[in-house]
RNA sequence: GGGCCGUUAGCUCAAUUGGCAGAGCACGGGACUCUUAAUCCUGGGGUUACAGGUUCGACUCCUGUACGGCCCA
């Protein structure tokens, strides 16, 4: 776009006004200087900023260093005294304050300085390291370089930006006015880094599947429809990656994983979100204790790599120290809402006791499946410290192994943390024929209008049929796991681009 | 999907019972060679989210819409 289009696009908008003032100063300081700072491509910086900080921290007032540092960053605000001004820069890792003076720089660049360089300017810096006599450290610029100019005011510098729809929309906007916003996100790299190392101990490979597939199976939730112009038929996004490992553990891979974004078509709230991060891992000759224990190993290397095992959030302390409480659905249940299970005979008398505390039922729920709904309507939201929760009934998950000692139960567990679920995992079930009658089974709660039940694939359960070992599985959300290691109250604030609705 | 709350300058926030839309930061001009939320002088900046209604008069009361937040299903 031509830069007149750009003036003429904002002239009609009265709060642009600081936006044109920017940019004329940018046509001045091309005609008057010969100078643009959008042409320059690189500057060598040899010090971010934490460099200077660690390395001359030992400065006393008033020393001056004779060493040289060669920086650039951000100025974030300027504090002009005639002859002399301080500013401060921020680069990824650090903030640093610049002190230039017309006796250090010259008159010719001094002015430059104070005419052309505005806060949020990038510039690249060339300096000794002191510390000023009221004791803060220091670079006494005798070189800078203006790098790029901001058209744009920064938000507030005192206050940050806090309008929390800006900052989800405008995300940039808000990792540069708020660094603890920034530090978030590194921690998030850095769980994301922990997991990878375990998989490696334990030489597990990392694999991608498809996003787009005929049929989104591996989990109950509803899909995100797409369709293909040559192919001529719908897609569908991935609601889970499990199927497709599966398939990889018949076609003997041994172990693998998978970091990656699902895409589930629900409603969006501090817990979910239309697309978020799940990692999945598939140990062939395992079963769904060892997912137990990876679990643990797994959330103990995210807790240590972000800063500890003794995490706050929201106002609640959280202990990761090993090993985590192990209990199954049928306790909880009994310690929370009351109701022992193993007293109870008869479907009926489930749905009775169930009614009687205020849980809607259908005729048609089995006393397992009431079972599976008081646990998450009594159980779940207290489950604050990291819980273990086992024996889940079959009815409620359609690819588990069945418990050989109690066939209405199966092999699979979930880690509860803050009240949400973290993981889920199973002994995979890897009998063929059983499969087939779950999906069936599935087909039958689709048929009667329950849009989430488990499709059919004919193809996984044809993987099956030639021979999957022994499997453990495991799923770990991410985003959720994030959460709770940085104190983060939404998903949206561990998610860089949360979904969001276009603005009218 | 339901309930409650919010939306005022680029940002953070005020505005008494319905009676002239304000401040700080940011921005423009000026002074200032150790400031750090610099200071001092000075100037500009508003369709009070949007649409309608009540009223002599609406940021304020009413209805609807959009977007967001919190709680519930």
């Amino acid at each position: 776009m031509a830069p007149h289009d750009e003036v003429q696009l904002n002239s009609e908008a009265p709060e642009e006004e600081i936006y044109r003032q920017r940019l004329e100063k940018l046509e001045r300081l091309r005609k008057e200087e010969g100078y643009d700072p959008f042409r320059i491509e690189r500057w060598t910086r040899e010090h971010p900023l934490s460099y200077v900080v660690e390395h001359y921290s030992h400065l006393a007032p008033d020393e001056h260093a004779d060493s040289f540092v060669v920086t650039a960053g951000r100025i974030m605000t300027i504090r002009r005294h005639g002859r002399a001004s301080f500013a401060d820069l921020e680069d990824e890792t650090s903030r640093l304050q610049l002190y230039f003076q017309v006796d250090a720089l010259g008159e010719a660049s001094y002015d430059f300085f104070k005419k052309w360089v505005d806060p949020g300017d990038l510039v690249g810096i060339k300096g000794h390291p002191f510390r000023t006599r009221r004791g803060e450290l220091s670079i006494h610029v005798v070189e800078f370089k203006l790098l790029s100019k901001a058209l744009r005011p920064l938000p507030e510098k005192w206050h940050g930006l806090k309008d929390t729809e800006v900052r989800y929309r405008r995300r940039y906007l808000d990792l540069l006015a708020n660094p603890e916003v920034r530090e978030v996100f590194r921690k998030r790299a850095l769980i994301i880094e922990a997991v990878r190392e375990c998989m490696r101990r334990h030489d597990t490979v990392e694999v991608e599947t498809p996003v787009l597939s005929p049929i989104a199976g591996g989990a109950t939730a509803r899909p995100f429809i797409t369709y293909h112009n040559a192919l001529g038929m719908n897609l569908y996004l991935r609601i889970a990656t499990e199927l497709y490992l599966k398939r990889l553990i018949v076609g003997m891979m041994g172990r693998v994983f998978e970091i990656g974004k699902n895409f589930r078509n629900e409603g969006v709230d501090s817990m979910h979100n239309p697309e978020f991060t799940a990692m999945e891992v598939y140990w062939a000759y395992a079963d769904y204790k060892d997912m137990m224990d990876l679990t643990e190993e797994i959330v103990v290397a995210c807790a240590d790599a972000v800063g500890g095992r003794r995490v706050v959030y929201q106002g609640q302390e959280i202990n990761f120290e090993p090993p985590f409480r192990r209990a199954t659905m049928a306790e909880l249940v009994k310690e929370h809402a009351g109701v022992d299970f193993s007293q109870i005979g008869s479907d009926e008398e489930a749905r009775e006791i169930a009614q009687r505390l205020g849980v809607e039922v259908e005729a048609s729920d089995s006393k397992y499946s009431i079972l599976a709904e008081l646990f998450e309507e009594f159980v779940e939201e207290k489950l604050l410290q990291p819980t273990f929760v086992f024996k889940y009934p079959v009815e409620v998950s359609p690819l588990a192994k069945r418990d050989p000692e109690d066939p209405n139960f199966t092999n699979r567990f979930e880690l509860f943390i803050c009240g949400a679920e973290v993981a889920n995992a199973y002994s995979e079930l890897n009998d063929p024929i059983d499969q087939k009658e779950r999906f069936l089974e599935q087909q039958r709660k689709r048929q009667a209008g329950d849009e989430e039940a488990h499709p059919y694939d004919e193809d996984f359960v044809m993987a099956l049929e030639y021979g999957m070992p022994p499997t453990g599985g495991l799923g770990i959300g991410i985003d959720r796991l994030v959460m709770f290691l940085t104190d983060s109250r939404s998903i949206r604030d561990v998610m860089l681009f949360p979904t969001m609705r276009p603005k009218g």
